[in-house]
RNA sequence: GGAGGGGUGCCCGAGUGGCCAAAGGGAGCAGACUGUAAAUCUGCCGGCGGAUGCCUUCCGAGGUUCAAAUCCUCGCCCCUCCA
């Protein structure tokens, strides 16, 4: 492929690329491309939003070159102060070892990750030294530093803003500098980070790295962008089912993004989706299953995509029971000497409630179903036999087993 | 170093002696409507086999009072301004 064929592939999809002549300049040296990623060692568990910059890291993975990622095991002991609320706990060495390790399993999943060289920030970062870090920091200005949106805000709402928030970017910078990247790429929000590695590198007399960005995907709310902390996420090792179904439930608006970003889609290929679905040519919901289908297919194969799709619509669609029903044990202990059990203490069996209250106000409001029937009376007694089917609202199913 | 403001339920936030299991909003849950979408509407949203009842909650520990989220004392933590 030429270089200039790369370019097209490469930045088709991008937010930002600074800048497209640059990176076609490094694509015609001919050589594999140093890419760069950071990845964050305290959250080991992957979702969709961290999918997609590592997909594009697999168009470039794909294309020849040579990625990096970089584990930030140095910045994580330290703890961010980022954020405000809450610092991140320091984690140790063992633990970022151990999330290491998963992280990559997890990568290993969308691209090839044999291939891949992974190294940790305290290589060149703990080295640095006080003096070193003085002299990195003596490459960048206050006032430069301020262009952050971030920090602009925070500083004109008068909200604190940490010594050591400003150090990280510079320091995030500088392993540009250690691994001598090419490119780097990730989200949105990284772009200011992004470009000042440009500056740093050229203070530490290196080509500046190519930065491309993608926007953030949100998540399942559609407004937020998605993170485990609002539990708005999919997690590339969730079951086929979840998947499918956490992908049927996102807002129409967010379907585009997820075209966009989750299937490498270009922008043009995403308005004509859209247009179609305006226009009434193509049914909002159709789209959604097969894009459904398809980053399920991605992760779990495209047997898997058609069963959870199937599943869907037949429990979903036609209000049938899952064809492969969770099942629950009731301890013995539970039953009264006839063999029966009070609601309450089934539900709170079936580990479907957290209290007797919370148990009583779904009876009460007719989320509780005992073999497809409602079960209105809070007070009723439920004489068991094993095999039958208890549901509370429209996701808590579970066959009752003795 | 000086002055001041504040810590309330999952989150934000009202409440400054009894009518407070604590307004309001958000999130969440259930039901209706649907395409398990969004929007909307209704209800719920500390616990207790439900009870004009009891128990545990308003940073922590003591205290005053018939009565404390509210007053006092001592801690711990956070923030703002001045220097």
């Amino acid at each position: 492929m030429t270089p200039e064929e790369q370019l097209a592939l490469l930045v088709g999809d991008a937010i930002v690329v600074e800048t497209q002549d640059e990176l076609l300049e490094k694509l015609k040296l001919g050589r594999p491309l140093r890419i760069k990623y950071g990845a964050d060692p305290s959250a080991p568990d992957l979702h969709l939003g961290h999918s997609v910059p590592i997909r594009k890291l697999r168009r470039f993975q794909e294309l020849g070159h040579h990625i990096i990622f970089i584990i930030g095991d140095f910045t994580a002991r330290i703890g961010d102060p980022s954020g405000r609320s809450k610092t991140r706990p320091m984690l140790s060495p063992e633990q970022i070892e151990t999330n290491a390790e998963t992280y990559a399993a997890q990568v290993g999943q969308i691209l090839d990750i044999e291939k891949c060289e992974i190294v940790y920030n305290s290589q060149w970062l703990a080295p640095l030294g006080s003096a070193g870090l003085f002299e990195l920091a003596s490459h960048y200005t206050l006032a430069r530093m301020l262009e952050r949106d971030d920090f602009a805000k925070r500083l004109a709402a008068e909200t604190p803003i940490s010594i050591v928030e400003l150090l990280y970017p510079l320091i995030q910078a500088y392993d540009s500098v250690a691994i001598k990247s090419d490119v780097e790429l990730g989200g949105t929000d990284q772009t200011f980070n992004f470009l000042m590695a440009r500056d740093i590198m050229r203070a530490y007399d290196l080509p500046p790295q190519v930065v491309m960005t993608w926007d953030l995907l949100v998540g399942t709310d559609g407004h937020d962008k998605m993170s485990k902390s609002l539990g708005n996420y999919i997690g590339i090792t969730d079951a086929p089912n979840d998947m499918y179904g956490k992908l049927m439930s996102i807002p129409d608006d967010a379907m585009g993004q997820y075209y966009r970003l989750l299937l490498d889609k270009t922008p043009t290929e995403e308005a004509q989706l859209l247009a179609d679905i305006a226009a009434g040519k193509l049914h909002p919901k159709q789209a959604k299953s097969e894009l459904a289908k398809q980053v399920v297919g991605s992760y779990h194969g495209t047997a898997a995509a058609d069963t959870a799709m199937a599943e869907f619509e037949r429990v979903f669609a036609a209000g049938q029971l899952p064809s492969d029903l969770a099942e629950v044990t009731v301890p013995a202990d539970c039953l009264d000497a006839d063999g029966s059990i009070w609601v309450i203490d089934l539900i709170l069996a079936a580990q479907f409630a957290s209290s007797k209250a919370e148990a009583r106000r779904l009876v009460r409001q007719g989320g509780v179903r005992l073999n497809q029937q409602t079960v209105a009376d809070e007070t009723a007694r439920i004489a068991l036999h094993g095999g039958e089917v208890l549901q509370v609202g429209k996701r808590r199913v579970a066959k009752l087993m003795l």
